[in-house]
DNA sequence: TCTGGGGTCCTCTTTCTC
DNA sequence: TCTGGAGAAAGAGGACCC
Protein backbone atom coordinates (compact mmCIF):
# COMPACT_ATOMS: atom_id res chain seq x y z
CA UNK A 1 0.00 0.00 0.00
CA UNK A 2 1.55 3.36 -0.91
CA UNK A 3 1.90 5.97 1.20
CA UNK A 4 2.66 9.62 0.18
CA UNK A 5 2.84 12.83 1.87
CA UNK A 6 2.54 16.66 1.16
CA UNK A 7 4.73 19.25 3.04
CA UNK A 8 3.44 22.78 1.89
CA UNK A 9 4.96 26.09 4.12
CA UNK A 10 2.90 28.29 5.39
CA UNK A 11 2.98 31.77 3.18
CA UNK A 12 6.22 30.88 2.71
CA UNK A 13 8.11 33.81 1.14
CA UNK A 14 6.21 36.24 3.84
CA UNK A 15 7.19 33.90 6.74
CA UNK A 16 10.60 34.20 5.87
CA UNK A 17 10.76 37.65 5.69
CA UNK A 18 9.22 37.90 9.06
CA UNK A 19 11.93 35.16 10.54
CA UNK A 20 14.03 38.02 9.59
CA UNK A 21 12.62 40.96 10.60
CA UNK A 22 10.45 40.27 14.09
CA UNK A 23 8.91 43.42 14.36
CA UNK A 24 7.28 42.72 11.23
CA UNK A 25 4.90 39.84 12.78
CA UNK A 26 1.59 40.99 12.98
CA UNK A 27 1.52 43.49 10.78
CA UNK A 28 -0.31 42.73 6.94
CA UNK A 29 3.28 41.88 5.04
CA UNK A 30 2.77 41.90 0.97
CA UNK A 31 6.02 40.28 -1.23
CA UNK A 32 6.37 40.70 -4.74
CA UNK A 33 8.26 42.39 -7.80
CA UNK A 34 10.07 45.06 -6.46
CA UNK A 35 8.45 45.87 -3.45
CA UNK A 36 7.12 49.31 -4.86
CA UNK A 37 3.37 48.71 -4.69
CA UNK A 38 3.40 51.49 -7.50
CA UNK A 39 5.43 49.73 -9.67
CA UNK A 40 3.80 46.58 -12.25
CA UNK A 41 4.32 43.19 -10.36
CA UNK A 42 1.67 41.26 -8.79
CA UNK A 43 1.50 39.29 -5.13
CA UNK A 44 3.92 36.23 -4.79
CA UNK A 45 2.88 35.65 -1.39
CA UNK A 46 0.76 37.92 1.56
CA UNK A 47 0.64 36.98 5.00
CA UNK A 48 -2.62 36.04 6.65
CA UNK A 49 -2.65 39.63 8.44
CA UNK A 50 -2.54 40.61 5.01
CA UNK A 51 -4.62 38.39 3.80
CA UNK A 52 -7.77 39.62 5.93
CA UNK A 53 -8.01 42.27 3.68
CA UNK A 54 -8.29 40.41 0.53
CA UNK A 55 -4.94 40.36 -0.70
CA UNK A 56 -4.11 37.18 -2.39
CA UNK A 57 -0.89 35.50 -4.47
CA UNK A 58 -1.13 36.97 -8.49
CA UNK A 59 -3.17 40.18 -7.70
CA UNK A 60 -1.52 43.66 -8.83
CA UNK A 61 0.49 45.12 -6.49
CA UNK A 62 -1.36 48.42 -7.33
CA UNK A 63 -4.90 46.62 -6.02
CA UNK A 64 -3.38 45.43 -3.32
CA UNK A 65 -1.65 48.77 -1.97
CA UNK A 66 -5.69 50.01 -2.77
CA UNK A 67 -6.87 47.15 -0.43
CA UNK A 68 -4.46 48.04 2.27
CA UNK A 69 -1.94 50.66 1.85
CA UNK A 70 -0.85 50.62 5.36
CA UNK A 71 0.32 47.05 4.39
CA UNK A 72 4.34 46.34 4.19
CA UNK A 73 5.57 46.01 0.76
CA UNK A 74 9.02 43.48 0.21
CA UNK A 75 10.63 42.77 -3.31
CA UNK A 76 10.94 38.62 -3.66
CA UNK A 77 14.14 37.76 -1.98
CA UNK A 78 14.38 34.94 -4.34
CA UNK A 79 17.86 33.81 -3.15
CA UNK A 80 16.87 33.61 0.82
CA UNK A 81 14.34 31.60 -0.12
CA UNK A 82 16.03 29.02 -2.21
CA UNK A 83 18.08 29.03 0.89
CA UNK A 84 15.37 28.32 3.14
CA UNK A 85 14.02 25.96 0.93
CA UNK A 86 17.41 23.71 0.75
CA UNK A 87 17.16 23.73 4.57
CA UNK A 88 13.44 21.93 4.55
CA UNK A 89 14.06 19.81 2.03
CA UNK A 90 17.16 18.47 3.84
CA UNK A 91 15.10 17.79 6.52
CA UNK A 92 12.28 15.59 4.22
CA UNK A 93 15.38 13.80 2.94
CA UNK A 94 15.99 12.36 6.33
CA UNK A 95 12.89 10.96 6.96
CA UNK A 96 12.26 9.59 3.45
CA UNK A 97 14.95 9.34 0.58
CA UNK A 98 12.48 9.24 -2.26
CA UNK A 99 11.10 12.89 -2.48
CA UNK A 100 10.23 15.16 -4.98
CA UNK A 101 10.75 18.81 -5.34
CA UNK A 102 7.39 20.65 -6.43
CA UNK A 103 8.74 24.13 -6.61
CA UNK A 104 10.19 26.37 -4.02
CA UNK A 105 8.00 25.87 -0.96
CA UNK A 106 6.31 21.95 -1.26
CA UNK A 107 7.64 18.68 -1.45
CA UNK A 108 6.44 15.08 -1.37
CA UNK A 109 8.15 12.41 0.39
CA UNK A 110 7.25 8.53 -0.35
CA UNK A 111 6.70 6.64 2.84
CA UNK A 112 5.49 3.43 1.76
CA UNK A 113 8.65 1.86 2.87
CA UNK A 114 8.65 3.69 6.73
CA UNK A 115 6.41 1.40 9.63
CA UNK A 116 5.75 4.30 11.92
CA UNK A 117 2.28 5.76 11.78
CA UNK A 118 1.24 8.07 9.38
CA UNK A 119 0.52 10.60 12.02
CA UNK A 120 3.61 10.17 14.31
CA UNK A 121 5.62 10.68 11.00
CA UNK A 122 3.97 13.84 10.01
CA UNK A 123 4.29 15.45 13.97
CA UNK A 124 7.92 14.43 13.64
CA UNK A 125 8.46 16.86 10.41
CA UNK A 126 6.38 19.56 11.30
CA UNK A 127 8.50 19.81 15.08
CA UNK A 128 12.49 19.27 12.86
CA UNK A 129 11.15 21.87 10.40
CA UNK A 130 10.14 24.59 13.06
CA UNK A 131 12.89 23.76 15.04
CA UNK A 132 15.74 23.97 12.04
CA UNK A 133 14.18 26.91 10.08
CA UNK A 134 11.03 28.38 12.44
CA UNK A 135 9.11 28.29 10.18
CA UNK A 136 5.34 26.05 10.17
CA UNK A 137 3.89 23.92 7.62
CA UNK A 138 0.91 22.30 6.61
CA UNK A 139 1.20 18.31 5.88
CA UNK A 140 -1.11 15.89 3.92
CA UNK A 141 -0.86 12.18 3.64
CA UNK A 142 -2.96 9.71 1.68
CA UNK A 143 -2.11 7.09 -1.03
CA UNK A 144 -1.01 8.95 -3.61
CA UNK A 145 0.38 12.35 -4.60
CA UNK A 146 -3.41 13.54 -5.40
CA UNK A 147 -5.11 13.55 -2.49
CA UNK A 148 -1.87 14.46 -0.47
CA UNK A 149 -1.95 17.52 -2.00
CA UNK A 150 -5.76 18.43 -1.11
CA UNK A 151 -4.94 16.94 2.31
CA UNK A 152 -2.31 19.84 3.13
CA UNK A 153 -4.41 22.36 1.68
CA UNK A 154 -7.29 21.42 4.12
CA UNK A 155 -6.28 22.59 7.39
CA UNK A 156 -3.97 25.57 7.02
CA UNK A 157 -1.69 27.06 8.62
CA UNK A 158 0.02 24.43 10.68
CA UNK A 159 -2.20 21.90 9.58
CA UNK A 160 -1.81 17.73 9.15
CA UNK A 161 -4.68 15.94 7.36
CA UNK A 162 -4.64 12.32 6.79
CA UNK A 163 -7.12 10.80 3.92
CA UNK A 164 -7.59 7.20 4.68
CA UNK A 165 -8.90 4.27 2.12
CA UNK A 166 -12.26 5.22 1.84
CA UNK A 167 -12.39 8.92 2.61
CA UNK A 168 -12.66 9.77 -0.80
CA UNK A 169 -16.86 10.21 -0.59
CA UNK A 170 -16.87 11.67 2.67
CA UNK A 171 -14.07 14.08 2.91
CA UNK A 172 -12.94 14.73 -1.04
CA UNK A 173 -16.54 14.48 -3.18
CA UNK A 174 -17.77 17.85 -1.06
CA UNK A 175 -14.91 19.76 -2.14
CA UNK A 176 -15.62 22.06 -5.40
CA UNK A 177 -13.31 20.99 -8.50
CA UNK A 178 -10.94 23.75 -8.15
CA UNK A 179 -9.31 21.84 -5.42
CA UNK A 180 -8.22 19.24 -7.97
CA UNK A 181 -4.62 19.73 -9.67
CA UNK A 182 -4.93 20.77 -12.95
CA UNK A 183 -8.14 22.07 -12.97
CA UNK A 184 -7.49 25.80 -13.34
CA UNK A 185 -10.23 29.07 -13.50
CA UNK A 186 -10.63 27.82 -16.98
CA UNK A 187 -12.00 24.42 -16.20
CA UNK A 188 -14.03 25.45 -13.58
CA UNK A 189 -15.99 27.54 -15.31
CA UNK A 190 -16.76 25.29 -18.30
CA UNK A 191 -17.39 22.47 -15.63
CA UNK A 192 -19.98 25.47 -13.94
CA UNK A 193 -21.87 24.93 -17.34
CA UNK A 194 -22.54 21.76 -17.50
CA UNK A 195 -23.22 21.99 -14.02
CA UNK A 196 -20.57 20.53 -12.27
CA UNK A 197 -19.68 22.43 -9.16
CA UNK A 198 -18.09 20.05 -6.59
CA UNK A 199 -15.49 16.85 -7.19
CA UNK A 200 -18.28 14.44 -6.23
CA UNK A 201 -20.73 16.02 -9.13
CA UNK A 202 -17.77 15.54 -11.36
CA UNK A 203 -17.44 11.69 -10.18
CA UNK A 204 -20.75 11.01 -11.67
CA UNK A 205 -19.94 12.10 -14.91
CA UNK A 206 -19.68 9.34 -17.32
CA UNK A 207 -16.32 8.54 -18.82
CA UNK A 208 -17.47 9.35 -22.22
CA UNK A 209 -18.92 12.75 -21.67
CA UNK A 210 -15.29 14.24 -19.99
CA UNK A 211 -13.64 12.32 -23.06
CA UNK A 212 -16.02 14.67 -25.46
CA UNK A 213 -15.77 17.35 -23.39
CA UNK A 214 -12.09 17.48 -22.61
CA UNK A 215 -10.35 15.10 -24.76
CA UNK A 216 -9.11 11.69 -24.23
CA UNK A 217 -6.04 12.85 -22.24
CA UNK A 218 -7.45 15.35 -19.98
CA UNK A 219 -11.23 13.37 -19.96
CA UNK A 220 -9.24 10.85 -18.48
CA UNK A 221 -7.59 12.06 -15.99
CA UNK A 222 -10.53 13.81 -14.56
CA UNK A 223 -11.76 11.33 -14.27
CA UNK A 224 -9.77 9.31 -12.49
CA UNK A 225 -8.75 12.27 -10.20
CA UNK A 226 -12.37 12.76 -9.02
CA UNK A 227 -12.04 9.03 -7.75
CA UNK A 228 -8.54 9.97 -5.80
CA UNK A 229 -6.88 7.88 -8.09
CA UNK A 230 -3.55 8.53 -9.12
CA UNK A 231 -1.02 5.98 -9.80
CA UNK A 232 1.95 8.89 -10.60
CA UNK A 233 5.39 7.96 -9.00
CA UNK A 234 7.32 10.71 -7.23
CA UNK A 235 9.86 12.24 -9.59
CA UNK A 236 13.01 12.35 -7.87
CA UNK A 237 15.09 13.81 -11.03
CA UNK A 238 14.38 15.50 -13.74
CA UNK A 239 16.38 17.86 -16.62
CA UNK A 240 15.11 20.97 -17.33
CA UNK A 241 13.38 21.32 -20.62
CA UNK A 242 13.75 25.26 -21.60
CA UNK A 243 15.53 28.15 -19.92
CA UNK A 244 13.79 31.35 -20.22
CA UNK A 245 13.77 35.00 -19.66
CA UNK A 246 10.90 37.93 -20.03
CA UNK A 247 10.62 41.33 -18.69
CA UNK A 248 7.28 43.97 -18.27
CA UNK A 249 7.73 47.38 -19.30
CA UNK A 250 6.95 49.61 -16.49
CA UNK A 251 5.53 51.85 -19.65
CA UNK A 252 4.02 50.22 -22.77
CA UNK A 253 6.40 50.85 -25.70
CA UNK A 254 6.07 51.12 -29.55
CA UNK A 255 10.19 52.01 -29.65
CA UNK A 256 11.86 49.17 -31.35
CA UNK A 257 15.42 50.25 -29.55
CA UNK A 258 13.28 49.70 -26.41
CA UNK A 259 12.47 46.16 -27.02
CA UNK A 260 15.22 45.38 -29.44
CA UNK A 261 17.61 46.22 -26.53
CA UNK A 262 15.42 43.96 -24.07
CA UNK A 263 15.65 41.55 -26.07
CA UNK A 264 19.50 41.47 -26.45
CA UNK A 265 19.90 41.78 -22.72
CA UNK A 266 17.20 38.70 -21.66
CA UNK A 267 18.54 36.69 -24.32
CA UNK A 268 22.06 36.92 -22.92
CA UNK A 269 20.95 36.30 -19.53
CA UNK A 270 19.24 33.18 -20.73
CA UNK A 271 22.65 32.29 -22.77
CA UNK A 272 24.73 32.59 -19.48
CA UNK A 273 21.97 30.85 -17.43
CA UNK A 274 22.76 27.81 -20.10
CA UNK A 275 26.20 27.50 -20.01
CA UNK A 276 26.54 27.72 -16.73
CA UNK A 277 24.48 24.76 -16.48
CA UNK A 278 25.63 22.86 -19.06
CA UNK A 279 23.15 22.94 -21.83
CA UNK A 280 23.10 23.28 -25.68
CA UNK A 281 19.67 24.61 -26.67
CA UNK A 282 17.99 23.60 -29.93
CA UNK A 283 15.13 26.34 -30.17
CA UNK A 284 14.69 29.66 -29.58
CA UNK A 285 11.27 31.35 -29.16
CA UNK A 286 10.66 34.63 -28.50
CA UNK A 287 7.14 36.23 -26.59
CA UNK A 288 5.44 39.04 -27.20
CA UNK A 289 2.58 40.54 -24.95
CA UNK A 290 0.61 43.50 -26.32
CA UNK A 291 -1.01 46.55 -24.47
CA UNK A 292 -4.03 44.68 -24.86
CA UNK A 293 -2.40 41.40 -22.97
CA UNK A 294 -2.90 39.05 -26.06
CA UNK A 295 0.07 37.08 -26.47
CA UNK A 296 2.26 36.06 -29.78
CA UNK A 297 5.42 34.01 -29.75
CA UNK A 298 7.84 33.31 -32.86
CA UNK A 299 9.76 30.37 -32.84
CA UNK A 300 12.70 29.14 -34.92
CA UNK A 301 14.84 25.79 -34.90
CA UNK A 302 18.79 26.31 -35.09
CA UNK A 303 20.90 24.03 -37.70
CA UNK A 304 23.17 22.17 -34.61
CA UNK A 305 22.17 23.08 -30.70
CA UNK A 306 24.12 25.63 -29.62
CA UNK A 307 25.47 27.52 -26.43
CA UNK A 308 26.73 30.82 -28.23
CA UNK A 309 25.32 33.78 -27.56
CA UNK A 310 25.67 35.49 -31.28
CA UNK A 311 23.83 32.15 -32.63
CA UNK A 312 20.88 32.14 -30.26
CA UNK A 313 20.92 36.43 -30.14
CA UNK A 314 21.01 35.92 -34.09
CA UNK A 315 17.68 33.53 -34.07
CA UNK A 316 16.21 35.62 -31.53
CA UNK A 317 16.45 38.71 -33.52
CA UNK A 318 15.65 36.77 -36.61
CA UNK A 319 12.28 35.73 -34.30
CA UNK A 320 11.85 39.75 -33.35
CA UNK A 321 11.17 40.28 -37.11
CA UNK A 322 8.53 37.69 -37.73
CA UNK A 323 6.49 40.36 -35.67
CA UNK A 324 4.05 42.72 -36.81
CA UNK A 325 4.95 45.22 -33.67
CA UNK A 326 2.14 47.63 -34.67
CA UNK A 327 0.71 47.76 -31.13
CA UNK A 328 2.50 48.60 -27.87
CA UNK A 329 4.53 46.59 -26.16
CA UNK A 330 4.16 45.81 -22.60
CA UNK A 331 5.90 42.33 -22.19
CA UNK A 332 9.19 40.80 -24.32
CA UNK A 333 10.56 37.66 -23.87
CA UNK A 334 12.84 34.81 -25.06
CA UNK A 335 13.03 31.36 -24.03
CA UNK A 336 15.49 28.13 -25.28
CA UNK A 337 14.23 25.27 -25.81
CA UNK A 338 15.32 21.78 -26.66
CA UNK A 339 17.79 21.55 -24.40
CA UNK A 340 20.44 19.02 -24.61
CA UNK A 341 23.08 18.32 -21.51
CA UNK A 342 26.30 18.64 -22.75
C1' DT B 1 -8.34 50.44 -14.51
C1' DC B 2 -5.28 46.08 -13.74
C1' DT B 3 -3.20 41.53 -14.92
C1' DG B 4 5.06 38.81 -12.91
C1' DG B 5 8.24 35.41 -14.04
C1' DG B 6 9.77 30.82 -14.65
C1' DG B 7 8.40 26.68 -15.98
C1' DT B 8 5.59 22.10 -18.08
C1' DC B 9 2.36 19.93 -20.91
C1' DC B 10 -1.28 19.49 -24.29
C1' DT B 11 -3.68 20.43 -28.66
C1' DC B 12 -4.20 22.07 -33.10
C1' DT B 13 -2.26 23.60 -37.42
C1' DT B 14 1.28 24.01 -40.71
C1' DT B 15 5.25 22.42 -42.99
C1' DC B 16 8.36 18.98 -44.42
C1' DT B 17 9.58 14.47 -46.18
C1' DC B 18 8.91 10.21 -48.19
C1' DT C 1 6.21 15.37 -63.49
C1' DC C 2 2.16 15.82 -60.90
C1' DT C 3 -0.64 14.66 -57.07
C1' DG C 4 -2.08 12.84 -52.82
C1' DG C 5 -1.60 10.80 -48.45
C1' DA C 6 0.67 9.49 -44.16
C1' DG C 7 3.49 10.56 -40.47
C1' DA C 8 6.90 13.36 -38.20
C1' DA C 9 8.55 17.67 -36.82
C1' DA C 10 7.99 22.37 -36.07
C1' DG C 11 5.30 26.31 -34.78
C1' DA C 12 1.66 28.69 -32.27
C1' DG C 13 -1.37 29.19 -28.58
C1' DG C 14 -3.33 28.25 -24.26
C1' DA C 15 -4.10 26.16 -19.58
C1' DC C 16 -2.00 25.27 -15.58
C1' DC C 17 1.44 25.08 -11.74
C1' DC C 18 4.22 27.64 -7.90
Amino acid sequence: MRRVLHVDMDAFFAAVEERRHPDLKNKPVVIGGSGDPTRRGVVSTANYAAREFGIRSAMPLMTAYKLCPHAVFLAVDMEEYARVSEVFKKVLREFSPVMEDVGIDEAFLDLSGIDKPSEQIAREIKERIKAVTGLSCSIGIAANKLLAKIASDMQKPDGLTIIADGDVEGRIWPLPVRKLWGVGPKTEAYLKGLPVNTIGELASVPLEELVGHFGTSYGHYLYDASRGLDESPLVTHWEPKSISRETTFQKDSDHWQTIAGNLARLTGEAVTELKERGYRGKSVTVKIRFNDFKTQTRATTLDDPADNLEIIRKAAFHCLGKFDLKKKVRLVGVRIGGLIKL
